[in-house]
DNA sequence: CCGGAATGTCGCAGGCCTGTCGCAGAAGGC
DNA sequence: GCCTTCTGCGACAGGCCTGCGACATTCCGG
């Protein structure tokens, strides 16, 4: 059973979640504040994390911060309506999900489903391949030992490719991914930012070892 | 049950995730260093390694050398946080995959999935017939081991009559599948991409193996 | 065996697809 | 506010398809 880590001061909402959360099939343990749960954390070591973002004592932001220093563990935040979401958005402790309060448990228990398959099929880390070493957490390339730096475009449609070594993107689904919102504009940009990429990442562009062209249907990254 | 061989100094970690992996159903052979890694390699003889950077005496990199000299097993690396990546790249020690410690045990599991799934090449999104290997991911054709390099209407056509092996498509069915936009040319067409796809696949286009023409009616994919 | 219909084969020219470049506006750092 | 960098966009060129027509070949019924 997999087991998840809840940390909420309110005794009725965190009481009220435990069960649901287990009735869900979810093997719930509850803490009420930031040391409790990073206690907890050490002692259950869970594959999931609910976390309050106001608490006493260590509030939210800090928890997740040292839970992400001690582990790659996913992470849910809760957060009151209202609460501010620039504060949200700009924190770096990075949580993989926010959920507004109150929350129906049924939603809850669809994030907690979504974050983990997430985290399962996406997993943080390094993607490799040839001399192209891809770090997904510091968002480093680097190339036969030599570090590269890549523009934030580049860099999300080498990060969308590579997460399919292999698979073909076709050019409507990486404006979809990589330029998010339903760009509408020319699909001429991603052969632009392809060669772009290209030309930083590939010997001679002509012959790609990372980025092929498939001709009629898009680009794909990895082995032929 | 798949054997994996760990190999990893620190005897808390090691412990750990022997005991994760073997909950996760693989047969964990545990090893404290690369002197005793590279014999329980020969013993056991597993089907993928998992592998710390940083090891006394035979350090991580070259035992990954060794066993690559040796076998061709697939090898995941574990390394420390910050360590230098430049170090890792610039060295083709080649490893599969690279993760990050601290890991999660459900995380490595999915990893060593991952990483046999590519290297058994498991055939999802595959088709196959004969020597005739489709993948419909990577949009890639092997003909008995050999790339095959197709055109987009070619593709497109093989894509569409592999996916009902044995099924008749018309003609105008298939000037409806692949040529899209309810194409209103010469169903003579079709005949002329069958034509150009034989060349390809087929050793005697005259007697085709893989797309055989029923008369009066249209084409079939696979066996009689 | 014969004729017609259906299918196989070939060559070619127009056109589509992609690679590449330059530019100007936008965004961001100092 | 200035300067650098990035990015969207248009344009152009070249190479590879592809649609088409014409002819050859095969198949089938009579």
């Amino acid at each position: 059973m997999t087991s998840v880590l809840l940390i909420e001061d309110d005794p009725l909402v965190r009481r009220s979640l435990e069960l649901a959360l287990s009735r869900h099939g979810w093997a719930v343990a509850p803490a009420q504040d930031g040391e409790e749960g990073l206690a907890l954390f050490e002692q259950k070591a869970p594959e999931l994390v609910v976390l309050d973002l106001m608490l006493p004592g260590i509030d939210g932001l800090e928890a997740c911060r040292r839970l992400r220093e001690r582990a790659q563990v996913p992470i849910i935040m809760l957060t009151a309506r209202g609460e501010d979401l620039d504060v949200i958005g700009g924190l770096e402790a990075g949580a993989d999900d926010y959920v507004v309060k109150p929350v129906q448990p049924t939603v809850l228990d669809a994030r907690i489903r979504a974050v983990l398959r997430r985290a399962v099929r996406d997993p943080e880390g390094i993607r490799s391949h040839k001399g192209l070493l891809i770090d997904t957490e510091a968002l480093t390339i680097t190339l036969n030992g030599e570090p590269v730096s890549l523009t934030p475009t580049e860099l999300r449609l080498l990060l969308t490719l590579s997460r399919a070594p292999r698979r073909v993107f076709t050019r409507e689904q990486l404006l979809e991914d990589v330029w998010e919102y339903g760009y509408l504009g020319d699909s001429r940009l991603v052969d632009n930012a392809v060669m772009r990429l290209r030309a930083k990442l590939e010997e001679s562009p002509s012959r790609p070892e990372y980025i092929q062209t498939v001709r009629g249907f898009g680009y794909r990254f990895g082995p032929v």
